[in-house]
DNA sequence: AACTCCCCCAACCGCACAGGG
DNA sequence: CCCCTGTGCGGTTGGGGGAGT
């Protein structure tokens, strides 16, 4: 991925001597990231502008901090999001919005603007390719009573082989997503007195009780996947865009794809586009029903 | 094999806001 | 109150690489 660097001129349209040095932007070398891994190694973080004078890189501070923070950081997860990872940006989302920050606080190793290049280009690609806003109750509905109950049902199939769920590390006081939560403080149309216990999916499912059950039942859900994505029972499920990082100083977190062959299936995008490209029509035919109201 | 098209994501920019001096 | 710095967010860009022809 390295490339010539381009050279942003002095920004500084000041002449003085000290801040008189070209900036370098674009991708970061392998010398610049062992720079500032060392510096903030020896030295703590903080103090960006600074750092990044002292560490002797001709870089933004703002562009030291980013680097360390979606990248170089030892607890930066890599690879692709799993099942429950994906679950929980749906589910966050819906209860935060686009607060990319909240939403990663629940989701260790996981950066903003990971969560956020997630959500535009695979949530709202989707939400284009049905046309409709992404922030609309339609799509909401979607979400919450198709996509995440599927979600819900991919991890409980496999559960015997997942690890658990980690927890938030630190969760905010009055948010309480845990498991036996009792908050009941949402949004979504689909239900004003469910649970937000996001992995229980009796309970995400008893949400939308005028979705008729063969929509997301076990054998009805087979044969709706088979009339609907005819390749195979698991294409929606192949995702395409594993691109694992590579040359990278941590890139050694696990990785589910990395499991078992039959993990790879898990890790998946269940939002890749085979997955919804029959889905503006079961949406459209959905629609007069006015499930989830 | 060569070329084009398109997707994804790392990285950027601009702006807003908070907090400390 | 002003300035500086750090941080967060929305939006955008550009290059790598896969897919398609």
């Amino acid at each position: 991925m390295e490339t010539d660097m381009s050279f942003l001129s002095k920004t500084s349209s000041s002449s003085s001597s000290d801040d008189d040095i070209e900036l370098r932007r674009g991708p970061w070398t392998n010398e610049e990231d062992n720079l500032l891994v060392h510096y903030i190694t020896n030295h703590g973080e903080g103090r960006w502008n600074m750092l990044a004078k002292h560490a002797g890189l001709k870089r933004t501070g703002k562009s030291c901090r980013l680097r360390w923070l979606n990248y170089l950081k030892p607890d930066v997860k890599r690879g692709n999001l799993t099942p429950q990872e994906q679950l929980m940006i749906l589910e966050l989302h819906s209860k935060l919005g686009n607060r990319w920050s909240k939403i990663a606080q629940y989701l260790p190793g996981r950066t903003d603007n990971e969560i956020k290049n997630y959500w535009r280009t695979r949530v709202q690609k989707q939400a284009r390719n049905l046309k409709i806003d992404a922030n609309s109750a339609a799509f909401q509905e979607m979400i919450h009573c198709l996509w995440i109950p599927r979600l819900l049902q991919k991890i409980q199939s496999s559960s015997s082989v997942m690890p658990s769920i980690q927890s938030p590390q630190s969760t905010p006081q009055g948010f309480n997503i845990e498991k036996n939560s009792t908050n009941t403080s949402r949004s979504s149309s689909c239900s004003s007195s469910h649970s937000s216990n996001i992995y229980n999916s009796t309970n995400i499912m008893s949400e939308c009780p005028k979705i008729p059950p063969r929509d997301i039942g076990d054998s009805d859900l087979n044969s709706f996947v088979k009339a609907h994505f005819p390749v195979d029972d698991n294409s929606y499920d192949v995702d395409n865009y594993g691109q694992l990082a590579t040359g990278n100083y941590y890139n050694d977190v696990m990785d589910y794809d990395q499991m078992s062959g039959d993990q790879n299936k898990l890790t998946g995008d269940v939002l890749s586009d085979s997955f919804w490209s029959n889905m503006d029509e079961f949406f459209y035919q959905k629609q007069d029903m006015s499930h989830c109201r």
